[in-house]
DNA sequence: TCAATAGTGTCTCTTAGACAATATCGC
DNA sequence: GCGATATTGTCTAAGAGACACTATTGA
């Protein structure tokens, strides 16, 4: 890319202080499940060598959740997954370095920031999760997310910012969820094995779950449905495959008020 | 008060928005019991004739919390009261006319606003609520706010912006809490009947609960404990008086994790 | 037949929920 | 005694949780 190019991009950055709010933006913890272990979607930044969460700046003519609904396909080109709201992150100082950093990568491309560049403000930031199934995610960057690619959620890179904090509140927020309500819905495959889901559960809860009694309860309240296929899994017995019942899933979330906290937000 | 002071005034704040956030405030519902009714604070603005929500700017030495608890005290004197957060507002156009009130305000005491004055750009709300025992509380004014005072919840007086909708939010959240967790500490005074408690969380839920499953859960899991005492009510039997087992409560919150979603924050 | 994984049934205990009669108080 | 409110027990059904053996597969 040419240095021409990108002092037109960084003047349109500036000028597009005027379409966004200043001091307020939105961080989305994209979470999917591989290899019985929670990945996590991270970007490295064009303008500094470490690991950030996708994240935005709020158009004035969209709401927070609208704003964290365009972070997360530039990320994943899904549309219409769920978003929940899970925190608010506004500890003084929490933006502290990005000024330079910003700054230091501008002057390369021999561009002088203006003094009162809004993008160089402290921002409070709205953090939002979202669940997807791995394998249907081409992590997807662009000029200013030069690379994008998953993590384990629980082991993670260096991370800008209090970027680790933020990952971290949203596993917390997932667990909680899910302790109380069937969500996990978007992290699988249309078709899964109990072993599956099983080791779902165990994953984001961080405990073992009797197998016995984990398949009674999913299987007595309707939630997923045995399908007459079973997947070949070589030198083993082979498992019965599963799909939600998406009715008595949807039904569940609406009765118990998912929506209302950490819960959807259109 | 002098137009002098009104105008020393105002100029303070137009010089305060450089160490408060723009475009980021906090709202906080404040909500108490009294008369088996769900009671919320508001105020009515020195600048226009409706009633709002408290609410406030944000120091950026503050986090939103700190906002919301300084909020919190300025209006009821309290302190240390748990603060929930549990939604964000941010619908384009939701502080439309904020501006053209505070400029007609601003004009009466002789005082032009500065053109592109921070107050009236667009917010972004993080919406906080508060548990209060109503007696407690002297519904405390000041400048801007000139009257405060306590309504229903249920049926609220015509409100600003999108303060309706605020409350409706924190009532649904709360009721929602509620449902999975024995919050409510904070709304019944120290000393309590089983007929009172029984009725705020009738009150909250908005439905009939028993009375013998309700006492029988909440003196199972230890939660309250009868004292030897009762409270004289006239023509009628003397019922019992109750008080919450803090340790037991403390336990509770913290094993279901409310602290997580809509939970407190330091 | 072995190694590895999948699949499944029973018992107990706790809890939720339905249900109504008795006790107390002041008048 | 009456009107109003407070208090309390039992039964059933459902769900949670503890527990371990059998089935299948390919090598």
């Amino acid at each position: 890319m040419s240095t021409d190019k990108e002092k037109d991009i960084l003047e349109m950055l500036i000028k597009s202080g005027e379409e966004h709010y200043h001091n307020v933006s939105v961080d989305v913890v994209i979470l999917g499940y591989h290899d019985r272990t929670m990945k996590v979607l991270l970007q490295k930044p064009k303008f500094a060598d470490a690991w950030m969460l996708p994240g935005g700046y709020i158009k004035r003519t969209n709401t927070t959740a609208e704003a964290a609904a365009i972070v997360l396909e530039e990320r994943t080109r899904l549309k219409n997954l769920p978003l929940y709201y899970f925190n608010v992150f506004s500890k003084p100082g929490r933006s502290r370095g990005a000024a330079d950093k910003i700054t230091e990568d501008m002057r390369k491309v021999g561009f002088e920031p203006p003094k009162d560049f809004w993008m160089f403000d402290d921002f409070i930031t709205i953090g939002y999760f979202a669940l997807t199934e791995f394998s249907r995610v081409e992590p997807s960057g662009d000029y200013f997310a030069e690379e994008c690619q998953w993590f384990s959620a629980y082991n993670l890179p260096e991370m800008m910012y209090d970027h680790k904090e933020i990952v971290n509140s949203a596993i917390m927020s997932l667990r909680y969820l899910i302790s109380f309500h069937p969500i996990g819905y978007e992290l699988l495959p249309d078709k899964f094995t109990l072993p599956e889901i099983h080791s779902l559960y165990e994953t984001i809860l961080g405990k073992k779950l009797d197998e016995r009694n984990f398949a009674k309860k999913l299987t007595n309240i309707g939630l997923i449905k045995r399908l007459n296929e079973r997947r070949n899994i070589g030198a083993h017995r082979a498992p019965y495959l599963y799909v939600y019942d998406k009715e008595v899933y949807d039904k569940y979330v609406q009765d118990n008020n998912v929506a209302i906290l950490g819960g959807f937000q259109e």
